[in-house]
DNA sequence: AACTAACTTCCACAATGCGAAATAACGTGG
DNA sequence: CCACGTTATTTCGCATTGTGGAAGTTAGTT
């Protein structure tokens, strides 16, 4: 094999993670041939490594000898959530101590937005939305922020998997209307959310640069406070936030 | 090193995993020194282990040069969950079809009950609990079936660490009274919560026996239909599904 | 019952991962 | 600002671990 340079990784950890990737994409269940296929490693290999995954409840084998993945994964991962989540803590409580209205942080998870920090705002009525929570992409404004990100054709597929579900009379309905608002909102730089996940109710959302996974804030409120003065006063602020978060995502300088 | 029996795992698997898991335990941000210490490894290995899994997003490093857990856990972790929801959802969708009320499936995750599927019943007025959220354990009944199959001092730990919040004037409120209730639950093999997360709803739920994870199923409903009438025909009925669920589980005879 | 496909185990071998030692970086107190 | 202790990172010789071809086993299909 190619000599491994110096300070690089471990191979049976980067096969294992690969493996587990690949099981996740394949909507968390294959069989040990297929991963054979779609990695050219041999199946001992990856036999073993499956084997070492299963003994710890990341992995399960089926009944119908296929892999699926464990639930060992779940506290990982809801860990993972809740250490971003505290990580964006901070900045979330500043937005609302400043512009008075809910804050919220999105991630990219599984084609939908995974809310997975938030801080809400002192009004009796404001927008709440369960840490936990995945909502649709296209019909939110942390999702329209976090699909700006990604290009037209990987937004089709999104698209073509999750479906495009109105919450709505205001939603968009199409991929050709939602492209064109992502050109608008790339363009802009924040992403507007005018009733089209619950009628009125604005949100305004900004993806955070540089995050290891597409991920974006927002604030969000009825119409009635969250009006164009609003989000003059708002944009700046969200822009701020969103970097100081990338920064502390990105500590290296 | 002690010598590795045929059919055991990849050691450097096992041993990035831990330090994982490692991490979630101290709550998802640690010194490289503070896993030697857990570990007993040495420096350099637990770098290189950390190195390899921060290349791929399961980890990062933050300013202070502490290590957390990373958005890459986020997607396995939910995919994962999905998972084990689909696994369980014709169950589930069964139990709504023979009971009539809905049907849900938690597991204990950062010592709470995780939703992670869910069968609504054909009622307008039903239990709707949102798949990924998180509620206590003491106040709802899947939280007290799965605490039902932890020890005494287990709990305690737990109730130490979430405390004991009371939704209702039902709820219980004291470990002692939690501890007897959950005595009585495993005398009986169910749980009930009986207006202990909302007035007027009654939940009877059931532990899944020899889950990768602590897991309950449960069926609930507004008082006036789960009544004990229903209960003497439910109690069978989720046995039954759990162990079904259980058998899904765990594929090997 | 026979055949095929998929999975699992065995074991010789060498490449990878190991870990002691050395070096680098960071935080703190004087 | 600097010295020092603490923590993190890198290097590299070595041998243990992980590799993968071959063979064996199991499950599904005809």
């Amino acid at each position: 094999m190619a000599e491994r340079a110096a300070g690089s990784g471990v191979q049976s950890v980067e096969r294992a993670f690969e493996l587990l990737e690949l099981i996740t994409a394949a909507g968390g269940e294959v069989m040990l041939s297929e991963l054979a296929a779609s990695t050219d490693l041999p199946l001992p290999t990856i036999h073993r490594l499956l084997r070492t995954l299963m003994a710890k409840g990341y992995i399960r084998q089926l009944a119908n000898r296929r892999y699926a993945l464990g639930p060992g994964l779940i506290r990982l991962g809801t860990a993972a959530s809740t250490q971003l989540g505290a990580l964006a803590g901070a900045q979330l409580r500043s937005l609302v101590d400043q512009l008075g209205e809910t804050a919220n942080m999105a991630v990219l998870d599984a084609d939908m937005a995974l809310y997975i920090a938030q801080a809400p705002s002192k009004h009796s009525m404001r927008m709440f939305t369960e840490v936990g929570r995945r909502a649709h992409t296209h019909a939110t404004g942390v999702g329209k922020a976090i699909l700006a990100q990604l290009g037209d054709d990987a937004v089709r597929a999104i698209m073509a998997r999750t479906g495009m579900p109105r919450p709505t009379t205001m939603s968009i309905g199409t991929v050709d209307d939602l492209l064109a608002d992502l050109a608008r909102i790339r363009e802009r730089g924040y992403s507007i959310d005018d009733g089209e996940q619950e009628i009125g109710v604005r949100c305004f959302a900004m993806a955070v640069p540089d995050a290891p996974t597409p991920t974006a804030i927002s604030v969000s409120g009825p119409v009635s406070r969250v009006d164009d003065a609003f989000a003059e006063r708002a944009i700046p602020v969200l822009r701020a936030a969103a970097h100081s978060i990338s920064s502390d995502l990105n500590p290296v300088a």
